[in-house]
DNA sequence: GCAAATTAAATGTCAGACATTTAAGCTTCA
DNA sequence: TGAAGCTTAAATGTCTGACATTTAATTTGC
């Protein structure tokens, strides 16, 4: 575990590269403990502080926790379902926000992608996910809702029509599809008819989710895809 | 931009979610220039060592860029698509890798997003597309490749493929699906007639492209997922 | 034998200094 | 005047050494 001492790049992000290539290569396994820090010190040739940066950088992407005391150090860490979540829809997030991609290009992704989950969603759904979805369609029909309020539930629907596929790497990845939408929608503002027309589509995928119909489920994404891109352009084309 | 302090987390993590907020909540800019290090640490009243390790964490995270000299500091950073996919990959790449998925669970959800491009590149696939789809199945069909480079050649098969959608959110999302599955490939040995089989694949895929029938595409793609199933099977059944 | 105090090892934090890089301003000379 | 070179200032990058805090193991005392 070395390095280039021709980089040009940070000492420190050259040790967190090094140390994180050990990870990605597996020399460096889940729950592994790392040198202290002098150690790694030491061994890469640089001071305390740098080597500590270069900590920072792994665990800001959860490669690594660390423990104080005794037996403490910094550790391998097992990168959970949820972290993973919680980065996917950070990136997802802010990769729209910050190159203005259309709402027509990210919705047309995120109902592409949504879409996926249409067959296995159809054939596995359980009850309990079952009952989830329809929890949320009668959340979202209450009137009085906010617009924020009535998105968070459309977000929701959404999630638990994903997890109903049973596949946590397909959860994993639709995350992101659907949660980084969030931000754009709660530009929108929904009428009371707006809002009718959408939960009718959820009740509609929800009833083709119950008769184990793929198609018909992706046929009502496909429906409150266009519905979206009409709520969209009204909003977005000034 | 205050924190917490009787918070018991780190200083330094307290302040890269500070920053961090500001960022995702607008109120630091694409190219904003943060203050100095030393002003920094004066505002949060810490040392200038804890707020270099913030700076750190969110630089892991292409958030922010630095640069040194005179107008130099810390910027923040447009999250540009090629970062997206580079985090997208490391991040889907390890928690396959630390959380014993199963190949199948992997492989069913890789295709089942992978679906979800079939309709938009059989629509919209340039004649230059699908000249580099068609060039990578050349390149997978020539005799004595490695297993290694007729992996890598599937893997730029399958980007093309998906880039053809012409859709770069569809794209980044189906970076992580695509690439994260490629350590899980490169532990099968591929015999002569596996690589036959997949190459027809490949070439009835392209063909459906050209023919411009999503439905096809969709069908060439499910048939894949069966083969792939298979050699998984044969592979981690043991 | 058990509980309390001690100790050791590690991370977390700080202060101050110096090195390096970079751009802007100034100076000098043609 | 203008351009090349020098100087300077501001910022990040790095180092040294120290102290604070946390935690588990060890020792001590009863």
């Amino acid at each position: 575990m070395k390095i280039d001492p021709k980089s040009t790049a940070d000492l420190s992000a050259q040790i967190a590269t090094a140390i994180r290539d050990e990870i990605i290569a597996g020399r460096l396994i889940v729950d592994a403990r790392l040198p202290s820090e002098a150690e790694l010190a030491e061994q890469f040739e640089v001071s305390r502080p740098t080597v500590r940066e270069a900590l920072k950088r792994l665990a800001a992407q959860s490669l690594i926790r660390t423990q104080r005391g005794a037996t403490g150090g910094a550790f391998v860490n097992r990168l959970s379902f949820p972290e993973a979540y919680a980065q996917q829809i950070t990136t997802s997030t802010l990769l729209l926000s910050m190159n203005d991609v259309s709402f027509e290009t990210a919705c047309e992704a995120r109902f592409a992608l949504e879409r996926s989950c249409a067959d296995l969603t159809a054939q596995r759904c359980s009850a309990d996910h079952l009952a989830a979805i329809r929890a949320e369609i009668h959340r979202q029909s209450q009137p009085g809702l906010t617009d924020e309020a009535f998105c968070a539930s459309d977000v929701a629907f959404h999630r638990a029509l994903v997890d109903g596929a049973d596949n946590p790497v397909l959860s994993y990845q639709l995350a992101g599809a659907v949660e980084a939408m969030q931000p754009l929608m709660n530009m929108i503002t929904f009428s009371a008819l707006d809002r009718a027309r959408i939960v009718a589509l959820h009740e509609r995928i929800a009833s083709a989710v119950e008769a184990q119909d793929g198609r018909a489920v992706s046929e009502g994404l496909t429906a409150l895809e266009h519905e979206t891109q009409t709520l969209g352009r009204s909003l977005f084309q000034r």
